[in-house]
DNA sequence: CGACACATGTAACACGTTACATGATTTG
DNA sequence: CAAATCATGTAACGTGTTACATGTGTCG
């Protein structure tokens, strides 16, 4: 849903042609993700399917320019005015921990030492490269948005994993481990639960 | 990913059934991310068609078993073992703001004041949420893990807010806009850069 | 000429998500 | 019987991702 956004969020801005769009969102991130340039045509073509963009003119050097609709001008403000939301949103590492957490026989202890560590290199490198930011580069000083949000992320994951391991640590080996359910149900609607 | 690898990784525990799976991966996640039960049988024909699952017995009620192969196991075994890679994942809050920040015209202090203020309205929920575990109920003690992965990403998120809010209030305004680049590049091969 | 960047597109696929169809079984 | 749960599946769709085909124009 983030490139759809994006790519509408620029179109907003003025009328764009493909190869313009992925610059244009490239320069915006400091090329900190970097777009696929087919991605952009698939983009557009399922954004005009849904009225938010139309293709437009072409100008004398070929280039095949989009336009934003109304419905796509609001959708944009819709973005602006709302919060991300993240409810919902399933994490990979939250479940995977949660996972080896409850599944008995799982090394829940070096998972997440491992987790750790990886963790707090990618932040010991994000760190490297933030302090390293030229704020009298428009380039450099652009990348230091991107940057901070995954230093802010992965700094939050290793106090995350150290809150976890401490909580984990507080408690039997293996408190959590629930077996798989092996009982069988019967089929059916099930006994009405005895308050 | 994180579907295929987590019913991977409960079948690494035994057989199980379809239905059964989703049983397994909602009580070991504390229903934090429900799974429509349709997903877990799509899941499987792919991990089927993949090699890591195979379509087993079934029981004298009907229930379809279904079990990891060696190649299954190897890959859970994998899985464990390596960290969870976050390098090059775009988070759509942070790609948003770096549009928002760079593209001309947008109002960023209102939109972080605003995600901000829904970031901490989030954190205030899972904070009250976290303290209510009871600790001895099983239920309750295996939400907390799921809880506290959402409660650090929101206080993350707040705190990634307002460092932003403060680097950028410290700049001139809008001093990050790019105008769209409308200078219309000549095709062919650039001229090389001048040292 | 050859390499390279600019530029547009297409086709196929991955995973995740939902809606729907179908039926068995049991409780109230 | 009706409602609810258990249980299996299918079909369609959404976004994101990649590989590939194709062509233009310029620089060295």
């Amino acid at each position: 849903m983030s490139i759809r956004q994006s790519l509408l969020a620029i179109l907003d801005q003025g009328p764009c042609y493909g190869y313009q769009l992925r610059t244009e969102f490239d320069r915006r991130t400091g090329s900190t993700w970097p777009l696929n340039v087919g991605q952009i045509y698939n983009t557009l073509e399922r954004l005009e399917r849904d009225g938010l963009v139309a293709k437009g003119d072409v100008d004398e050097q070929g280039h095949v320019y989009w336009r934003i609709t109304d419905a796509g001008s609001a959708e944009v403000r819709a973005w602006w005015s709302a919060p991300v939301e993240r409810a919902g949103t399933r994490d990979e590492l939250a479940v995977k921990l949660a996972l080896a957490a409850t599944l008995p026989g799982i090394d829940v202890a070096t998972m997440i030492s491992t987790q750790r560590a990886a963790s707090q290199r990618r932040f010991d490198e994000l760190s490297a490269k933030y302090v390293a930011v030229d704020v009298t580069d428009p380039t450099s000083r652009v990348e230091a948005l991107p940057l901070s949000a995954a230093l802010f992320t992965a700094e939050s994951e290793v106090r995350w994993l150290g809150h976890v391991a401490e909580r984990l640590a507080a408690q039997p080996r293996q408190a959590l481990a629930l077996e798989l359910d092996t009982e069988k149900p019967r089929r059916g609607r099930p006994r009405k639960k005895s308050a």
